[in-house]
RNA sequence: GCUCCCGUAGCUCAGUCGGAUAGAGCAUCUGCCUUCUAAGCAGGGGGUCGCAAGUUCGAGUCUUGCCGGGAGUACCA
């Protein structure tokens, strides 16, 4: 709402400078000052102005006649009312209040999928499917879900990936427990898979969470058992045999099983892509043809990588003395290819550059009725029509930040192929883990090692079994929120409870996970995580129905609101933002009118938390402002309309930012 | 060794491109439900922004060097 004010001052700001100074400025910094008394832009252009005159010029000037001087060429501009020099040169500007009341009041703002730059492909979640989701699964689908909804409100495309590695180590390590610990036949592990669980702990993905630990201690109690799972690997990566079966069979019912954890925290994706189709229809081959005649990567015929295929790190690396290699394998001497060599090839196809495509097969509509697509082999069983998946202008891939090494040479591989503006775009979305607590590791009933007692925060094992499922989690949020809201409102039904008890917990977790910035480490603590009070979604939640309220007890339509605004005069207007009380209310407004600037914000840096923060700042000056004047029962006619206009504009602004933060307002709370 | 991340109130964390008096939640203490919902609001106490230099009108923010914690640096992913 006030960038486009923002934009126009800065362009004149720019002219002026320009005109007078002969100085070309590049960049105009464009601020809001700490109190609303001072004016609602800020301009500190004085400050660097003088700086940059005594730099040209040898002489020296004061900032704030210089800023009495820019001041005077910012006159005549709609929508600024007046322009004040505050403190040692800030320029500060004051909005014309009414004026951009006004046009709150009015504005539908609708995100506009313009897409002019391309598709960015988003790629989140990716757990490997061989057990259940746990909490650092949910942050890794959070924030990619949040983000695409940040992207498509600031106007891009987005296509959301789940990347299924189906032919990894640790599905190969499930189907060894199932084949040579329980020697089970897949006919029996359907039984098991398909068997109608009545306890959460009856799932599949939580019976095969146990299997995953029990098989990591199998092969501790004999080393030479090791060699079962490189065997199991190799034959599920050959496929056409038993036990690639068994693994298609068992990592396809686990993928069932993250897609229903995820739909519960309304996290939906366009296409899943199988690793094995990567293998089955040669990617590889293709990207190792192409990174060799580029020049990507090299044979070495000697020295310690002798026999590989290397990418050459870049001159002047560090190699002396060093344990490592800086050079990054990329076919091994055995003539295997490395992660990184498949995920190139992988990435290659994403932006359409692989000369290569996958089948595709529908595979269900998801909780919002929205297409899932899968990735298959078989021409035979694919869709001849289907959604147009890759040839996306950048790739954009949530993991956790452990792996910015393998991501990195996945970037640099694909750049060495193809290095244009658009890969440059592509970016690793680096988060850190989800750790535990000492206590909530003990509250899982975890046994805790002499060194684990010693540190701050203990890392979650699937290999050990040890974290904090995403189902239990959403239970007991679940549980929670229904107990809360039976006791706040007995009359409403069971199912109607439900629904609501899923929306806030929905909200607890979603905010929680994002009330951290990506770097920031989260020790997972069960009261914090638990909580509904204070910086939560659930207060989100809550103010927003708050306003909702107000006007459901008025049972008056917008327009009719709206008419009665247009009725307001300006002077009225004016009056209503006078004095103490009245700063407040407009402060108000102008901070909902912040919300394309945060937008923008959170998608430049990929960092969500700006507009969870945002939404929280807004709730809160809201529940202010609800406290502060009893709207419904304001006396003054036109007061009360304005009241219930700048109601509006918070209730509107809240749900949009919950939204795109993909939170419900329930209709109760 | 090298690279990256983190260090801000008792605890958990925000802090935009270097801007005006460093913020929030939790915890703690004191008030506020006859009102559009108390999952709320107001107020109090609580700070060497890890340490030390530097850059400048101005540094939590930028530079360098230390200290402490974490991660990576595989013919694993």
């Amino acid at each position: 709402m006030a960038t486009s004010l923002a934009n126009e001052i800065r362009e004149r700001l720019i002219a002026m400078v320009r005109d007078r100074y002969g100085i070309e400025l590049s960049e105009v910094v464009v601020e809001v000052p700490p109190q609303r008394e001072l004016g609602d832009l800020a301009f500190p252009l004085a400050f660097d102005l003088a700086k940059r005159l005594k730099a040209t010029t040898g002489q020296k000037s004061n900032p704030r006649e210089l800023a009495v001087t820019l001041a005077a060429g910012l006159e005549g501009i709609a929508g600024v009312a007046r322009v004040e020099i505050a403190g040692p040169g800030f320029l500060n500007v004051f909005f014309d209040r009414s004026g951009f009341f006004s046009t709150m009041v009015l504005a539908d703002r609708k995100a506009g999928g313009r897409g002019e730059s391309g598709k960015l492909i988003v790629e989140h979640t990716s757990i490997n499917p061989n057990k259940a989701a746990h909490i650092g699964h949910v942050r890794n689908a959070v924030l990619g879900d949040t983000t695409s909804r940040i992207l498509k409100a600031t106007g891009e495309r987005v296509e959301v990936h789940n990347y299924i590695d189906n032919t990894g180590v640790q599905v190969a390590d499930v189907v060894v427990g199932f084949l040579h610990l329980e020697k089970r036949t897949l006919d029996e592990i359907r039984v098991l898979a398909e068997r109608p669980a009545t306890t959460r702990s009856e799932s599949f993905d939580y019976y095969c969470w146990d299997l995953y630990a029990r098989v990591g201690a199998w092969y501790e109690e004999d080393r030479e058992r090791l060699a079962v799972r490189a065997r199991t690997l190799h034959e599920i990566e050959q496929g056409g045999n038993a036990t690639a079966e068994a693994a298609e069979y068992i990592s396809t019912k686990i993928v069932d099983c993250h897609l229903a954890t995820m739909a519960r925290l309304d996290i939906g994706y366009d296409l899943l892509a199988r690793e094995s189709e990567i293998l089955h229809l040669h990617f590889w081959a293709h990207a190792f043809e192409k990174l060799k005649a580029s020049g990507a990567i090299v044979f070495e015929t000697e020295g310690r990588n002798k026999g590989c295929w290397v990418m050459k790190a870049e001159e002047g690396a560090a190699t002396v003395e060093s344990e490592h290699d800086a050079d990054k394998i990329i076919v091994r001497s055995n003539g295997t290819v490395t992660y990184t060599g498949k995920d190139i090839a992988y990435h290659l196809w994403k932006l359409g550059k692989l000369g290569l495509d996958f089948y595709y097969r529908f595979l269900r509509h998801d909780h919002r009725g929205r297409e899932v697509w899968v990735t298959t082999p078989d021409e035979s069983i694919a869709s001849p029509v289907h959604p147009p998946f890759g040839n996306g202008t950048a790739f954009l891939n949530v993991i956790d930040v452990g792996q910015s090494y393998p991501q990195a040479n996945v970037k640099k591989g694909v750049m060495m192929i193809d290095h244009d503006e658009r890969v440059a775009r592509s970016a690793h979305l680096a988060y850190e883990k989800v750790t535990l607590t000492p206590a909530a590791a003990a509250e899982l009933g975890m046994e805790i090692s002499e060194t684990d007692a010693q540190r701050q925060q203990i890392g979650m094992s699937g290999r050990k079994g040890l974290g904090v499922k995403a189902d239990d989690l959403i239970d007991r949020l679940e549980e929670d929120a229904g107990r809360e809201i039976h006791a706040r409102h007995p009359e409403i039904d069971a199912a109607t409870r439900a629904k609501i008890a899923n929306q806030i917990a929905v909200a607890a977790l979603r905010y929680f996970l994002l009330k951290y910035t990506r770097t920031s480490i989260i020790a997972f603590d069960f009261r914090e995580a638990l909580s509904f009070d204070g910086e939560t979604g659930p207060y989100l939640q809550y103010s927003t129905v708050r306003a909702r309220n107000i006007f459901r007890k008025l049972g008056r339509e917008r327009a009719e609101l709206c008419e009665a605004f247009a009725r307001c005069t300006r002077d009225q207007i004016e009056a209503f933002f006078a004095g103490e009380a009245g700063i407040e209310i407009w402060s108000l407004i102008h901070f909902a009118g912040r919300l394309d600037e945060v937008l923008r914000l959170a998608a430049s840096g990929f960092e969500p938390t700006h507009l969870a923060k945002y939404a929280f700042q807004l709730a809160k000056q809201f529940n202010l402002f609800y406290h502060q004047h009893h709207i419904l029962s304001e006396p003054d006619e036109t007061r009360r309309t304005l009241l219930l206009m700048v109601a509006d504009i918070v209730r509107r602004t809240l749900e949009e930012s919950l939204s795109i933060l993909g939170i419900e307002t329930p209709e109760l709370m």
